[in-house]
DNA sequence: CAGCATCCCCTTAGATACTG
DNA sequence: CAGTATCTAAGGGGATGCTG
């Protein structure tokens, strides 16, 4: 109830505070759904996010052909937000050729309820 | 399980399938939550439905003041995607001068539990 | 009051080529 | 294999001014 119930609201991206609704929890803010928001928006990241829990490993090249029309700049870029926003871990084997496989964290498991919710509003509003 | 427990995938923006899985059911795909992510994606929509929990109606002016750093350009970009995806309503009262008023639908209400599941996650990713 | 129109900038995404 | 570097095109967003 997070977003209904609460009573003090801070203005994304800095600390004041927006709502003439009262004090409360300070740390119960938009602000967390819009850092929540921007870690699955980007134009491919629900597509990695999706073939990641699909299977698991996924290399890089795998990414890159599950993903057609996807560029190695757009596709490592994804990635790089997403390992940023600790949602998905890359792990670098030192071998040669190199080799280098992309795997879901447990932030990044714990994203699909929440994914689910959205697929839910979609369907239940005919999106 | 909407996202996990499916069968087959619809890339985003087409109807190929990428899933090597196999076949199930096709209407139950990543591109619904793309599209819902892409409803609520954007600088100033979130804020927007924000002021329109805590109180309603808000008309233009209102939340210009309730939003600060928003441009007018913005605030009614926004307001009009979400009002193309069924989110808000905009209500006209044929006065001088003019007077709108801008509700949640009910889809934009049932947004509510999707945006709970995101807050939720945020908070205990500590993002 | 509630917008629309225009200009401009700056970021983003795509294409392409190159590398340890 | 798994990236990096560079260039360019498109568009998102801000500032400003105007209007029914």
């Amino acid at each position: 109830m997070a977003w209904q119930q609460t009573y003090t609201y801070v203005m994304a991206g800095t600390s004041e505070v927006v709502s003439e609704v009262g004090q409360g929890r300070p740390g119960c803010s938009i602000d967390r759904v819009e850092r929540a928001v921007a870690a699955v928006e980007g134009r491919w990241k629900l597509l990695i996010l999706h073939h990641l829990l699909v299977r698991e490993p996924r290399r890089f090249s795998e990414l890159e052909r599950a993903i057609p029309r996807v560029t190695q700049k757009m596709l490592i870029q994804q990635l790089r937000a997403l390992e940023a926003d600790g949602i998905v871990q890359r792990i670098v084997y030192p071998e040669v050729p190199p080799h280098v496989e992309y795997r879901l964290t447990e932030a990044g498991t714990a994203l699909v309820p929440a994914l689910n919710a959205l697929h839910d509003w979609a369907v239940d509003t005919e999106l």
